[in-house]
DNA sequence: CGTCTTCTTTTGACATAGTCAAGAAAAGAC
DNA sequence: GTCTTTTCTTGACTATGTCAAAAGAAGACG
């Protein structure tokens, strides 16, 4: 997508159209799965003299006029990405954080219906499927058993990466 | 329970039977989704001099030791509960931030099963419904109705509370 | 029961991931 | 081109933690 199209999508959500915005954009669009820093990284890379605190407004108003999502994995900062309106899922690597898409799991209905509500009307179900990526196992085929004990820690190192 | 089992519990993980140990299990067992400044406000009751960081590393030793389980939902501080090995997961109202236990939802296994795991070996899902708790829907019939726009601010507000 | 070793806790500094506010700058309307 | 409103920049501040060194308990052992 270019930055043209950027430039309509902003206008129809409201927005007025402005570098830092575009910028942040077109990084989401290569980064799927990005955190606040590495946005202000790449960013940079369009517009260097853009503020960290630029960013947060500006993810900021994506996320409230609906053209962004937010998602908090624990124990990691919060990631963006650009897909909305689907309710998908996310698979998160325990031990480098990465983070793919998943469509909403078999049967879609299920994940919205726990067995008592205990009062509360539901409107999301949020899933998060926590395992090791491709990438990791392969990397430490060996070390990956003895892992478990370590997860708690390694869930500090977790940054956004790109999804598989 | 009691401080003699609690003891019993401690000893059984492998972890020495302390004062500050003891002050928040108590905590927790009252207060089965506390964050960890309601459990320094609650075990200080039972121990004045208890620093906060004393806390978060009795927290981090029981997680490590598998006798209660860290949960964080997005935009609030994390909770500790002493329900674990069932896998159970959680209702959070977007409101007030209350957490209730649910067990695992209708159909369990299709929610294990992501359609595709784009090369991801899966060991958990992880399971958030949000929505509205009893309480603050009696409490703000029409003001929910406006709600949605105000979901990203209020989550700021989310304490750990009660379950239902 | 007293000593010794080891594990915990305390104390205090530091880190991360943000938020908030005021003024400067840019966008869009006319 | 000028004006109004939104957005960005700059800088201070907040919340939720982590880390390290030394003091203090817990439990083992004789």
């Amino acid at each position: 997508m270019e930055t043209t199209t950027w430039a309509q999508q902003l206008r129809e959500a409201g927005l007025r159209v402005t570098r830092p915005r575009l910028s942040v954009l077109s990084v989401l669009a290569d980064h799927p799965h990005a955190d606040a820093d590495s946005i202000v990284t790449g960013a940079r890379q369009l517009h260097p003299s853009l503020s960290p605190q630029a960013v947060y407004g500006v993810l900021k108003a994506f996320v409230a006029a609906g053209i962004a999502r937010r998602i908090e994995p624990a124990g990691a900062p919060a990631l963006f990405e650009l897909r909305v309106g689907d309710n998908h899922h996310h698979l998160v690597c325990r031990s480098c954080g990465a983070v793919a898409d998943v469509d909403c799991a078999v049967g879609a209905a299920p994940c919205l219906s726990p067995s008592d509500t205990a009062g509360f009307v539901v409107d999301e179900a949020e899933v998060v499927f926590w395992g090791l990526c491709a990438t990791c196992r392969s990397r430490g085929r060996e070390v990956a058993a003895r892992t478990d004990a370590m997860q708690v820690e390694q869930q500090h190192h977790i940054r956004g990466g790109a999804g598989a």
